[in-house]
DNA sequence: ATTCGACTTGGGCGAACGTCCAGACGGTAG
DNA sequence: CTACCGTCTGGACGTTCGCCCAAGTCGAAT
């Protein structure tokens, strides 16, 4: 039950990604340095090159992996709700604990950011957004919600803007957040059919 | 007539704060360097600490400059909405032009984040945001929309978190996400105090 | 014509950058 | 015991970083 050579390797590695999350949130992703990185994992700095192949590959893993991650947590939670408006309000109270100055709500944004700059990030994290959307629009349709991937797509979407609103200026209550936003899920199928595609 | 020295010096610090924003957009907040700012503007690079106190000073001074004529455009033009559902038609369309990767997307977001990590920063973006925030409330309860200034902040929110997705996950049509969207603002004054308190 | 001041240049400062590599360490296999 | 392999160290490489400054240019003011 020794940690073997290998386990530990194993275990720098991972610190190494938690890391990486840590400092993109605090730094920004281009201001992530190899020698701050290794300091910080209290490893030297040739570790970093040993374990992944450049600085932005360890960024893209460590995001992508934080984010899955964060993506998996929220989303069979929300599967729970039973109407429309239990779903906002779920949605709205898993989004309290983030100030938008938090290393979460940061790393969210970092991570949209660099991927407009990195093709393989913007398809991996891409298709994490696609499938948190499809989530989310699955339950809407359930309910009886109108237009349910254009609604979930602007609800998946707001929830990001909000977060990056957050920190500047002192926001609704969630209350009233979940006032104003049950109001975009109450479209139901016999009121309006949704135009255009179905 | 003639243009004199310090005209051209105005106008090489002018030219400083365009290039700026380019980079900003171009290379991410942090990665922005003396050097190529300099380059990019056709001179030296001493130029950049005479102009501005650092780098940093004139990343903010050149961020605050373009978001705010983003919003005075914006605003004005929201201003002229005869209802509810032709404001959400104007923000929709006036939306239309940026895909998530032009410029101006780019540096909303890039500001946001720094200014998570620039106190003076933070102060001025928040002001702007606010204002616009208000001027989008005002317009609402003018309209007659329930709970004008949630709605506003969440509409606001929901913009640039549009743009923050929109590189990643081709999004609802302008036609869809105005439809879902007018479901924000249907909330009129007598229907209101459904559930949360105000 | 001379002085002045705003503007610009080009190079130099120490520090930090990403990446690489020769060698040390330590457990496992033959 | 020897040979090996995965892991890690510490330092070196050339480049770039922000910032600073002595010197030069040139129109405006005297």
């Amino acid at each position: 039950m020794a940690p073997t050579t290998a386990d530990r390797g194993r275990e720098v590695r991972q610190r190494l990604l938690d890391t990486a999350a840590a400092l993109i949130a605090e730094r920004g992703w281009t201001a992530v340095s190899t020698r701050v990185l290794a300091e910080r994992a209290g490893v030297a700095a040739g570790v970093v090159h040993y374990h992944f192949g450049s600085v932005p590959a360890l960024l893209r893993e460590a995001a992508l992996a934080a984010v899955r991650g964060v993506l998996d947590r929220f989303g069979p939670a929300l599967a729970a709700a039973g109407t429309a408006d239990e779903l906002v309000a779920l949605l709205v109270s898993g989004l309290e604990p983030y100030d938008g100055t938090d290393p979460t709500s940061l790393l969210f944004a970092e991570t949209y950011l660099a991927a407009t700059r990195d093709e393989a990030l913007r398809a991996d994290l891409g298709e994490l957004v696609t499938s948190f959307r499809r989530l989310l629009a699955d339950r809407l349709a359930a309910l009886r919600v109108a237009a349910p991937e254009a609604t979930a797509a602007l609800l998946a979407a707001t929830v990001d803007g909000v977060m990056l609103h957050r920190p500047l200026v002192p926001g609704p209550t969630p209350d009233e957040a979940a006032t104003v936003l049950s109001r975009l899920v109450t479209g139901d199928a016999r009121r309006r059919t949704g135009k255009g595609r179905s």
